[in-house]
DNA sequence: CCTATCTCAGTTGCACTGATATGG
DNA sequence: CCCATATCAGTGCAACTGAGATAG
């Protein structure tokens, strides 16, 4: 401190909640995004690590649940894990045999990735476990305000995806 | 809301509003607070690239001026930042002019991080393009909406730091 | 010729571990 | 002797880039 109001600055009381950072910085929405992500990443990264998961693996079943076999390119547009990373978790997943790959004889670029009766199964149980795991993550929230909180960050994923592409 | 009728239910159908992944999946507040974060994220590093600047220095910055000069141990309590990386945080600011690194004669364990003329400018500019990226971010919400967005979020944030630490 | 699909190698930012040297 | 501090090397993950091979 040497030229702009040393003596008079207030001495940054340390709050009582735990969190000791600086007020500006700690209460800045992106910051907050940021370290909410973080936290429920986390939480769901272990929870699903526990039970030899990943969240892309997740991801992957749901889709193929849903809309039945596709290829690795519109698996990537359905789950936004990125053309080049997919390889890798389709790997994982015929190694633990829940989906299969097979080159699709309509088209001889694509592999259609099929879900298998054990990754059917396999999906019915991570369902459940991601749904544990989001209530952990949303435990301090009633459930009017995890609506809110579900409405308020879809609006803004929904801009910015636009946005983006 | 109530759509779990196995047999009945629609084909997936792609939506109309850009999100094309499966419902299940896109609804997930985890999910929600990830995609969130992503673009948040992808906004304000690239607008603070756009200035020569990273999250941490920012981080560093606004703790130096809320609370004056601290050591390096300290920073990282304050700002999040793991201890090891605040090295080459510190590293980048001492290169471009906005802190100096003084061996602490109190205590030679410790080095003195102050903030310079220059960094005090830079924060200043800093803290209003800050401003002006949030505010992209929170575009598509209401001041209102953004109040409620940041309590729920802090509630979040707050219980997970005191689970963990 | 151009484009789409799949794959691989590599990069960057971030959070974190483990070890080491030094000082309290 | 134990603990704190600062530093360095390295790990793991997520998001992404660029290029090559193959096929429509």
């Amino acid at each position: 401190m040497s030229s702009s109001e040393p003596g008079t600055a207030p001495p940054a009381a340390p709050r009582m909640d735990g969190r000791t950072g600086p007020a500006r910085l700690q209460g800045l929405p992106t910051r907050l995004l940021s370290l909410a992500a973080t936290h429920s990443d986390r939480l769901v990264n272990e929870g699903l690590a526990a039970a030899d998961a990943r969240k892309w693996h997740y991801a992957v079943l749901a889709t193929l649940e849903e809309s039945g076999p596709a290829s690795q390119a519109e698996l990537s547009r359905r789950t936004g894990i990125y053309r080049s990373d997919l390889v890798s978790v389709i790997n994982e997943l015929t190694d633990r045999g829940l989906v299969e790959r097979a080159p699709d004889p309509a088209d001889r670029r694509r592999n259609v990735i099929t879900m298998t009766e054990r990754g059917r199964a396999r999906f019915a149980r991570l369902d459940t476990l991601i749904t544990e795991l989001e209530d952990e993550v949303l435990a301090p929230l009633g459930p009017a305000e995890r609506d809110q909180l579900a409405r308020l960050l879809t609006r803004l994923v929904d801009h910015h995806a636009r946005r983006d592409g």
